[in-house]
DNA sequence: GTCATTTAATAACTTTTTCTTATTTAAAAC
DNA sequence: GTTTTAAATAAGAAAAAGTTATTAAATGAC
């Protein structure tokens, strides 16, 4: 018995056949089946029914795959706790990022993490914050940037990376335009482009002035890409809110289509969350160091800004 | 990672020379360096420390050792599990029995045994009560045949095998040589040869009659061999107890000096004792019925016989 | 029912891995 | 310093795992 063939044995329990598990662990048809009836010859038990198209499990298939599954999960975990041992910044890291910071924050410190630490192998899923928080406790993720403070009832660790400026962006069409600072009492709702409902940045939004989404619009677009809604402000006409992080990648010539707001600074807190006993906190840590440094610098500190209040509670 | 350079880094830790693993596992040394050297690799820990002649772990070794051994030693259980579920009658089987039965007990039944269950592999070790059930609970037994009923705190399953006449050995010198059936009370306990002390033949001697062990006598001879006892008896003079199963052997010459002890039939009860959560359940039953086959038949019941306690308490 | 399609099993062969023997190196014992 | 013992290394043999090509069997369409 190998840990190999009991891999191959679960993956076709999962998949339901041999061309499948083949496919998925790149090797060809005939080693997986060579594995597969290896392994029932010393075992002495028949895993799989294969008289009919599908390969399903037999009873005694299924009693002995789950307990095989445990091994395989304990043999992960221990080649874990050897790259925990070599105290390198070295393995495997998932990490789950809200969508309306990821497409300016990867980019931002993604190339800077790979030159520092070439041995980690980084997996970044963009999520929702309540399936980032979801994927964390199930084990799918080991750590998510979102935006803080949640409310929450896990054990989770949160640390705060930096601190997240909201920008108006504004139609040279738009009577606004013409001013410097943009005063939101001030402004009618019906011009504003936002993003869907359930997104914590649109949120935020909505903690910012009082709009209601979606109120009286004859358009609506919903989407969580904020790229998009600039790209509508820009043909269309209108208003939109922008993430300080967005507003660094766009061109001069629109520069001035970003307005501040009118007051105090209004920021987004943006936090590295993780499970307290996460093992990979060497590697987190590493992301967590190399995001401060790819940051501009305004965005560490926390002086005269008013941190936004998020709506998320745990369910 | 594969399981077999867990168990060459584990056998490693617990002999500290490549040598002896080779030894032990039946390989070349360098078969063992090199896969170690691979395991190592490819954890990119180094798990020992050869700058000295004797190969000891490193510290992250020892904490990596302890985790790999949980790992293997489920992995032994799943293959456990996997004949279980075959329901055949397969697999590894120790039994401790003690030092007066096996002996005689063990020629009986081990010819039929390997006939009917050829893949059953039975591992027998001679054991005092004590040590069996303490094997039986941290692992070592999967079983054990003793002499019942037995005072223990555990989990135990016990299952009578048969009832052990005791019988008398007289030297053919001595004076009641004559007699066919003898009086214990009459009898000079100075004459007795015993086994040693602990051993549960010997407590129970001492229950059928009022001996005190090792009383008076000026040639002491501690074994725990009913063959030396019975050779002395031959060579020396004197009487000693034997087992019912241990007469079936003696050839017709000595036939005579076998004597029946008058009153009662006194037996020994012998079971099979395994704990009650025992998964070679199968192995243990098919090792009970093949004895029950071997044993003279009347051997079996208990009808007009006298059960002799055992002093045996658990501590 | 026959035929086309899909997938698993088998065969023959290749590559890779693992193990072996022989030898070198290094540490401990004398 | 010499001998002894054990680990590392090298090179080749054996075993294991994988490959392609082909056959067999089952499903679905007609």
């Amino acid at each position: 018995m190998t840990l190999k063939q009991l891999n191959y044995a679960l993956a076709l329990g999962r998949l339901g056949s041999y061309i499948n598990v083949a496919k998925s662990m790149g090797v060809s048809q005939p080693a997986v089946t060579l594995q597969i009836q290896a392994l029932e010859e010393e075992l002495g038990i028949i895993l799989f029914d294969r008289s009919t198209k599908s390969v399903e499990p037999t009873l005694n298939g299924i009693a002995f795959l789950e307990k095989a599954q445990a091994l395989l999960t304990e043999s992960k975990q221990l080649e874990d706790f050897a790259i925990q041992l070599s105290e390198e910044v070295r393995g495997e890291l998932c990490l789950g990022i809200i969508p309306s910071l990821s497409p300016f924050l990867v980019p931002l410190f993604i190339d800077e993490l790979n030159k520092k630490y070439p041995k980690m192998k980084l997996k970044i899923q963009e999520a929702i914050t309540e399936d980032i928080l979801e994927g964390i406790k199930t084990g799918t993720y080991h750590g998510g940037i979102l935006s803080t403070p949640i409310i929450s009832k896990g054990n989770l660790e949160v640390k705060p990376l930096f601190y997240e400026r909201f920008y108006l962006y504004v139609s040279d069409k738009h009577q606004l335009y013409s001013q410097e600072e943009i005063d939101i009492s001030s402004m009618d709702y019906s011009d504003v482009w936002l993003l869907k409902e359930g997104n914590c940045f649109m949120d935020q939004v909505t903690n910012i002035c009082s709009i209601q989404p979606n109120q009286n619009e004859n358009f609506v677009y919903e989407s969580n890409n904020i790229d998009a809604l600039r790209r509508i402000v820009e043909y269309k006409g209108g208003i939109t809110f922008l993430p300080e992080l967005s507003t660094l990648m766009i061109p001069s010539e629109q520069e001035e289509m970003i307005k501040d707001i009118k007051g105090k600074k209004k920021v987004r807190e943006i936090s590295m969350l993780s499970l307290k006993t996460e093992v990979r906190r060497n590697l987190i840590n590493a992301v967590c160091e190399v995001i401060k440094e790819c940051v501009p610098s305004q965005m560490l500190g926390r002086e005269d800004k008013e941190i936004v209040k998020t709506n998320f509670v745990e369910k």
